[in-house]
DNA sequence: TGTTATTTGATACTTACTCCTAATAAAACT
DNA sequence: AGTTTTATTAGGAGTAAGTATCAAATAACA
């Protein structure tokens, strides 16, 4: 995404109007790699403009993205998440499916195109690698409750899942 | 995924019992390409077990999931979808963002991989390659559509839209 | 500053999917 | 075969992500 100042210029051009909400959610993506979902733009946004609604968080990044500048992402953790950085070509996703983060994976892959017999039956967009798995602090929690698990210690194990 | 006599075997050394709407559900997966979301496996499922529920096919897609008999793919469309092919290795996925239709890609990716510096903090279970764009079946709406428009034949595109 | 069209936020709605529970039926054991 | 046990089912209620609607607020611009 560009910088807010631009983001503004860019909406004007289009005929959108600048609004005190609109530029607030600019200026939570500006730079943001943490792949926000919807109501953690939300609940950033109420901390600036205390009267945003949902609905305009929504509104506005289908807004991005209809005009490309934010890339929405479908990963299977029930949420779409948003990206900022709308790279295609060097920018792709690690999602850890136990807690679902997801993380950058910056690479440029060679040869990742449709086989030409399809070629002519489906115009390619966008193509995206996500590699699904399991990330070093998920690892850790289930060799940590394996080895609690194995001396029985029940009651410690009860009480990590409750707080995890 | 296996036969369907394969995965009664299966079922019932996990553990599983065995009952006709799980046979019905092996059935209607058996060979099946279109990449069926629950709904409409549970549309299929009524016409031969009239009295099965929506939450039998979740669990039961739940289930093959979770033996690794099917794939859960979430391809953006809203919904999950899920694939009897389950090699991850020479199978992806074209999908159309205009009718949501998902077709095989059959082709074998060399190099995708995780950087080497992240390979020690993400464990990769599977990787998957999506291709987003537009089928030939929509781009030709789309083209008639776009003519209509210039010609300013009003009525025939309202009609065209109600009916597409 | 006044006018007007866009945007906002509250509420209601839709939809994909899960939870709960009494009834059912598959498997285990006579 | 009959009985018991226990997993499974149907169906309704519930949840949560996201969308539609619309009166009121407000940005843009004269």
């Amino acid at each position: 995404m560009r910088t807010v100042d631009e983001m503004v210029d860019l909406f004007k051009a289009r005929g959108y109007r600048m609004t005190p909400q609109r530029q607030c959610i600019f200026r939570i993506l500006q730079d943001n790699t943490s792949h926000p979902t919807a109501e953690s733009i939300y609940r950033a946004a109420r901390k600036q403009v205390e009267t945003i609604s949902l609905q305009t968080v929504y509104r506005t990044l289908n807004e991005l993205a209809s005009v490309g500048e934010v890339l929405p992402l479908e990963l299977g953790t029930g949420m779409a998440r948003f990206d900022p950085n709308t790279d295609q070509e060097t920018h792709h996703h690690a999602v850890c499916s136990v807690c679902g983060k997801v993380r950058d994976v910056f690479a440029e892959y060679q040869g990742v195109a449709l086989p030409d017999a399809l070629r002519p039956d489906f115009d390619v967009v966008a193509v995206q690698v996500v590699f699904k798995g399991v990330c070093s602090a998920c690892q850790e929690a289930s060799r940590t409750l394996r080895a609690m698990t194995s001396r029985q210690e029940h009651k410690a194990k009860a009480k990590m899942e409750v707080v995890g």
